[in-house]
Formats: C-alpha cells, structure tokens, sequence
DNA sequence: CTAATTTCAGTGGTACTGACATAA
DNA sequence: CTTATGTCAGTAACACTGAAATTA
C-alpha cells in the first residue's frame, strides 16, 4: 500500500495541461473497470468481443480485431479465453479457409448481459461526480476527439 | 505498420461506453505526446518533474513524488535521467541526510520553457476538433472527475 | 522502538512489432 | 506474384509491489 501523505498540489502547469488530465483521469478508470471485471474472471476485451458478437453476428478475427482495436495478434488469445469459457466458438470457415469463424454462445451471450449491467454500474461510479448533462457533454466530446482522430467510431 | 482497411464501425454499446471512449481517447493522446517527447529525448515525466521543481522550488523525491503521482521508486530514474541531461542536481540534504535535495539547473529551465511549447502545441492537435469553449468544457470535467476520486489535483 | 527516505529488484499486464505458414 | 488471415515469439514501457539500508 502506498502511503497517503497529505495531499500535495500539483504544478499550475500540470493541472491545466489537458493531455495529462485525460490520461490521469483514464487511468483512473481502468484501474476500476480492470479490477472489477478482473473480480468475474473477465476483461475489457472480452466485453468489446462478446458486444460485438452480438450486434454483428459471427465474424472472423480480422472483422472482430477491426472493430474492437484490439490487434490481430492479441486477438488469439482473447478468442481462447472465450472459448475455453465456453462464451464462443471458433470453427474453419469453409468458404474462406484462411479464415475462422467465432460465433457467440448462449453462454456467452448471457456473460454480455451481465457485464452489460457491471459496466454500466463501473460507468456510472466512474462519472460519479457529473450530472446527467455532464456526463452527456462528456462523452459527446470524447466521440468527437475519437472520430477525428479516427479511432473507429 | 498496421494495416488500414477500411474503417468499420464499432458495436453500439462500445461507441456509448464511456469509460472505453475515455481509455481509446487517452491511449490516442498519450501515444501523440510520447512520441513527440520521445522525438526530443524526453518522457512525460521529465516535465512533471520540471515544472514542479519551476513552481515550487528545489524539493526532495519524496515531495516530488508525492506532487507529480511518479512512485518514489520510479522516480530514481527520472532523476537520474535529468542529472545525465543536466537539467537537475541532485545533492545530499544536510538538514537531513536521509534526503536529497533536488535543483533546477538553468538547462533544465530552458528545456522546461522548450516542452512548454511543445507540449502546448500537442494540445491544441489533440483538442483540434474542439472549440475553445468545448476544451474548457472538457479540461474542467476531467479536472472534476480527478479531484472527486482524489488523483490529486 | 517506529517512521520516513532513497534505492533496487522484480512482477504482471499490455500495446505494439515482426515474422511465419497457409490460403486466396 | 501479391495479399489476407491466423498464430507465435518477443520487446519496451510502465504501473505497481516489496524489501533493504540509512537516518530521523
């Protein structure tokens, strides 16, 4: 445990540059969504894979690495943990067999309906302190500065 | 290099997810930032350490630490970077030896002024899309997202 | 004695790169 | 031949832990 020693202020400089407020506040947050979901034996790439299972259909591991951002390579080894949880199932595509087909689970689609409901809890514990138009006006920018810079909205 | 197929949208819940937009959005800046840092032989935390040592005067790790979020054990790096560039001494405390004291040399004042500017410069790429008013929006909710979960502000 | 400071050694998760085999 | 896909091996940076030595 590290300690907590008064609080010091930071620097005018630090606490008025924006790059360092997102990445501090971001930080923050993931720690929170990482260790809960860490706590149900899961992790936020499951939750983006499992999603998008589900809103797209079956899809191979380059449409999922594509619209989840997590990288083709890291992507192996998500879909095994999928798997061996039973929340997904990858097969050869017959049509394509470079390809693999991974599809969602009855399982796998009841695990997304309960991390559904821990995220949107992690969500709102997270934004805590902002009211309802706040939180709107935040994520609204939040999509703006992604869409931008093309992170893939 | 990654590829870049053409840009395929990402589930709706993930698009809504905010604490996904707050982490892609951080991971994007932090990316630009380090780079551009990288480009000019410094890290992030070498301005931290700077511009508190510019605001606050000569300060012992401990203080630093405790002012910039860098653990005291990560720190003995980041000082040593800065002596090896001569942007900081660092010197035995007498009042108490079980302490350094750390000073900014006139170098690393000027390198202090020169990440300014970079740094600056690096915001206004970030925030690009945003107006003046949506920027303040932005920096004062994440400034009230830190300061409720005490990052330190 | 306890507590604070600096330092070192190490861990674990992760973003990211590169290369390879297979197939289109 | 070139390109896409899945896979593996590995790196580099980093947040974080734990402990030791010194001093207060």
């Amino acid at each position: 445990m590290t300690e907590s020693t008064p609080e010091l202020v930071a620097a005018a400089r630090l606490r008025n540059l924006p790059t360092r407020l997102l990445s501090l506040a971001a930080m923050h947050s993931d720690r929170r969504v990482n260790e809960a979901l860490g706590r149900v034996d899961a992790r936020k790439w499951h939750y983006a894979v499992l999603a998008t299972l589900d809103e797209f259909g079956a899809a191979s591991q380059a449409e999922l690495s594509d619209r989840t951002r997590i990288y083709r390579s890291d992507l192996v080894a998500v879909i095994n943990e999928l798997t061996d949880r039973g929340f997904v199932e990858r097969a050869a595509d017959p049509s394509d067999r470079r390809r693999n087909v991974v599809t969602l689970t009855r399982q796998g689609r009841r695990q997304l309906l309960k991390l559904d409901k821990l995220l949107a809890e992690l969500g709102d514990e997270v934004l805590a302190p902002l009211t309802e138009a706040e939180r709107e006006q935040f994520t609204r920018l939040l999509t703006v500065l992604l869409r931008y810079h093309d992170q893939g909205m």
